[in-house]
DNA sequence: ATTAGCACTGTGCCCGGCCGAGTGCCAGCA
DNA sequence: TGCTGGCACTCGGCCGGGCACAGTGCTAAT
């Protein structure tokens, strides 16, 4: 199917769809002919106004439901909506203000990635997700190795814009601090490595390669580093204001509550979504189909990547298709603004 | 209302509100006395049927949807059925090979918080819970301070029963080792402390009572321990097999359905019910409105605390009030030996 | 090109009637 | 006394017809 292009819609096809769309988003209602020119105070008469929206469905920016109701927008009208039509929006001071207060308030806590779920659902009236950063092939570029007290040792590794995870195993016997210096220097030697592969791949070098006396510490630590990076590659989906979605008319029947269940509880499928958004430094918006996990295509996502603390994740909002971007859309410039997403690396 | 003690049935109305219990398991509709009669090729007619489940009304036991329907178990029914009426099931041979399996695999791997859900799942065809255990006032008893390459220093908490937490900051200006070292003992000498209040308090007393050279380090890494050992305290709750309880009938309304979303995505109701399991080291079951969130009360919940790696774990299966009793707790049975959970401390 | 008018079509809703299931009760019987 | 067969009753679910309504598509007029 061919794009659109901004032109190939004269001044009035255009109003008459953006009247369509916005109406549709407020109303949750198909929207007839004479509720547009009544809503917009149009000079011209419905009968017009038919042929105009006739016209957009042969576009298939609209349709319709059944012979004797109103108007819908497609998930082509809203793409097209949201690429040519929808002008910025500006927030309401009180949405503002609240967001500041909770943005600062989750800085000074330190607890950046807990409050932010529920700041964004409250402010955009969504579903709210929040997705740490997930990168498989993501580079190590740190490891540690440090002997604590009481036999434990401990393990720890970072990725590139990650933050440092660590783990701890108990070895049979002590382990000498200079042996433990000397087989962290051989890693970092080999440092960056491509993912959990990557150090997977290096825990194999290690058996033929690695002096012996250091082949016992690595054969353990390695392993534990490895599975941690693999723990860092699934992303933390974090939710907020459930209720919100749960509370859209066109999620009312069980089939099209159903899905959400499934997504909502694994969360897997919400994470892959989120992926696509990881280098949208801007509110980028995924409408119904045009993402891939069927089982929210009925959602449309708008979501940008920012910086959050050490690392990176994508922020954003998830509804029906039948969603106000231009608020979303304003909401998340405004947070990415604050965030620093941007402005990112 | 008095607990009803086994005695206070007779031999026949134990038989039949046994037959009623677990047809309507299986069924999911309400049970009809020939129903009885016939799917347990009792001798007694069905009007004599229709007394006794008469009597178990009056008991409370069983109910009615409307005049001309069959009898369905009420909470109290199910509850007399659990404690008296319930005989131990034994797991099919595939199912326990299945569970071997996956335990077995999940062990090697290391991940099993990660495998046992949807082995739960598969196993019991229902929801599966798993929440690592939280405790609040769970008493910290180890402090490490550790100075990393490059700049970095590193503060690992442990509680009692769980694992170490980590996190890293990077002070203006390095620290002496020696000075980490004081700091560390510093803290140790007073532990344990209950929980992240605890390390809160040992902050405030730091400000007055230590070494003004420790109290810049001490400054920066107790706070952040606090919020680590108040992280661990929020417990993570996993789920498996959502779909089982998306499928259920009794879950094919959007007012049924709705509150699972709401549990699904925002987990915490979920995590305070199954507080309650953390001392039962056998499967314990909970029917409807016996645990507090409403958001949860039509279902069950059968669940027990088992060991699971370092720290304490409640496993469980989430269905409808409605559920194979016997056979879920024949299951969590075998895995609680399999992961020694009723062995444990 | 726009508009007024009008016939048309499909949905949602209410209503009445019917069917079936399963009960409660009663009278009769071991 | 306890069980049983029989029977009237009640209620939910389902089907089909009829009505009101909304909004369209078309045509003819401006």
């Amino acid at each position: 199917m061919s794009r659109l292009t901004p032109d190939m819609l004269d001044e009035r096809l255009r109003r008459i769809l953006t009247f369509v769309v916005e109406s549709h988003v407020t109303r949750a209602e198909p929207v007839g002919s004479q509720y547009v020119r009544a809503a917009y105070h149009l000079s011209i008469s419905p009968a017009t106004i038919r042929n105009a929206m006739q016209q957009l469905e042969e576009f298939g920016l609209l349709s319709h439901p059944h012979t004797s109701a109103g108007r819908v927008p497609t998930e082509q009208g809203y793409r097209y909506y949201v690429d040519h039509l929808m002008r910025p929006d500006s927030l309401a001071p009180a949405t503002r203000r609240a967001l500041d207060e909770a943005l600062e308030e989750a800085r000074l806590s330190g607890a950046i990635e807990e409050r932010l779920p529920p700041a964004l659902a409250h402010a955009s009236r969504h579903l709210s997700v929040v997705s740490l950063q997930s990168d498989d092939t993501a580079r190590v570029h740190r490891f540690e190795l440090v002997g604590l007290d009481g036999g434990e040792h401990l393990v720890a590794v970072g990725i590139e814009g990650g933050p440092l995870a660590t783990t701890t195993w108990r070895p049979a016997a002590a382990v000498d601090p200079a042996i433990l210096r000397r087989a962290e220097s051989w890693v970092r030697a080999s440092l960056p490595v491509a993912g959990a592969t990557g150090l997977e791949a290096l825990a194999e070098r290690m058996r033929s390669e690695a002096p012996p006396e250091i082949a016992g510490v690595l054969a353990e630590a390695l392993p534990r580093a490895a599975r941690l990076v693999a723990g860092m590659a699934q992303p933390a989906v974090r939710l907020g204001g459930a209720e919100h979605i749960a509370a859209q008319p066109e999620f009312q029947t069980p089939d099209a509550l159903r899905p959400l269940v499934l997504v909502l509880a694994e969360r897997e499928p919400l994470a892959r979504a989120l992926e696509s958004f990881a280098a949208a430094r801007a509110p980028r918006v995924s409408i119904g189909h045009e993402h891939a996990p069927a089982a929210i295509q009925s959602c449309s996502i708008v979501a940008m990547s920012v910086e959050l603390g050490p690392s990176r994740a994508v922020i954003g909002v998830m509804g029906p298709v039948r969603m106000p971007y231009r608020r979303v859309v304003a909401l998340l410039t405004y947070v990415g603004e604050r965030l620093g997403g941007g402005s990112g690396a």
